[in-house]
DNA sequence: TCCCGCATCTTACATTGTAAGCCACGACAC
DNA sequence: GTGTCGTGGCTTACAATGTAAGATGCGGGA
């Protein structure tokens, strides 16, 4: 989709002749830096979606040309790759002296929580493999937890996923609505499927937040006590 | 990334003068066709990844020009729509005879099994709205289930979706391995995690199908328990 | 004053989706 | 036969993308 109806830009004549300008209100603008960039990167992403995420437009939003972003981030792939471990860092870790299940609720609820708050790259996300360094060392808080409710590394190993499981299919579901990512070009219109599918029309009936997290705690104590946690 | 330090390609030198070649040999390529179409566009995806699959590369797979195929499908996206259709399509019924958790039993698999046969273009699929007629009619052959089971409309739209969670989960887990998509650019060497995150490399060594079996079993029937079902 | 290196910009190219229009060929009317 | 036309394909063109290669300006040390 790279063609929008646009209009040509205005080749933006740089003002190179910034020096002549006197007066120093510095207009300067913010300087170009690693973090500044991920933060914009994560800005624009909510703003535009993550397949509307072009290094040009992130430079227009800097202040700067696309290429300038080059001299802090090899690539684009680099980019994306330190916006993941940035909002790993970025959640907060469960209080160590919980017990191993809220633990685990704990960390779950992160989960849910950033998929609501950032939908548009949440997708992406958690789809994205979790190997950095960052990535893997929050695995491993959260295969302890196993570990420390007492769990063999087999039964550990196989609690991590099947949660695991459980916790990323629901945080998909909550992050963009009751399915996410592109949708039908020809969707089934409401009414026919009020007519013709009853049953899937109650299911939209469920979708606020309420039911979101008691849906989500159901499933969830089911999985825990399969685990023999809690 | 668009750019893959490609050749320059001859320009094709179109031989439009096929009519003096009096050898009528008919090596007139097979006609386009939506289903042609689809099916190679499904091929090229599991051959080259979702991203690198475009119209020009799925022109050159079917012997014409990338326009051509706009001939039969108004957009890109209206392909991708045709594939996802295809695809549900494909999948087998359970059984009706069978129990409503034999048959979400069955279901599930249709999905596990998919997302391995068709890695690449899964977990796009996964996240595109089943919200298309064919779509919509599968969802509500799954909250038939619930409903045969004698659960209230409420009690089958929570179980929808709490099983739809694992499953969902589940499945795109088993699609690519321990994680799914994009890989961290540097991932933890893993001689750093065997030392480091020993619990983590320990998850590793149930990766094999067996235990993605029995593993998926454990939840999916400790979720139908929680519906009563099974 | 000269020079150098860092940060930023310019230019250029391959690749993408796709709009707009062209053109060949077979089917039909006469 | 000779129009005429629609169908199915092709050509060309354009905006947008990631990014390689190199130019350019500025500030600071010699």
């Amino acid at each position: 989709m790279a063609n929008k109806t646009t209009i040509r830009q205005k080749p933006t004549i740089t003002t190179r002749t910034r020096t002549g300008d006197s007066n120093d209100a510095r207009p300067r603008r913010t300087a170009l830096s690693r973090d500044r960039i991920e933060v914009e990167s994560l800005a624009l992403i909510e703003e535009v979606g993550i397949d509307e995420f072009s290094t040009r437009k992130l430079g227009q939003r800097l202040g700067c040309e696309a290429m300038s972003i080059y001299h802090y981030f090899p690539s684009k792939a680099h980019i994306m790759d330190a916006l993941a471990d940035r909002l790993l860092a970025a959640m907060p870790t469960p209080d160590p002296g919980l017990s191993p299940a809220m633990r685990l609720r704990g960390f779950a609820q992160n989960w849910r929580t950033l998929a609501v708050e950032r939908p548009r790259i949440f997708p992406w996300l958690s789809l994205h493999r979790r190997n950095s360094e960052i990535g893997t060392r929050m695995d491993d808080e959260i295969v302890a937890c196993f570990y420390d409710a007492g769990l063999s590394p087999e039964r550990a190993s196989l609690g991590f996923r099947v949660l695991g499981y459980y916790v990323q299919g629901a945080a998909l579901d909550e992050g963009s609505g009751y399915a996410n990512g592109t949708s039908s070009l020809r969707p089934l219109p409401a009414a026919e499927v009020a007519a013709h599918f009853p049953r899937v029309a109650t299911i939209a009936r469920y979708s606020d937040q309420a039911h979101f997290d008691t849906m989500f705690e159901l499933g969830f104590t089911a999985l825990l006590r399969e685990f023999g946690l809690e």
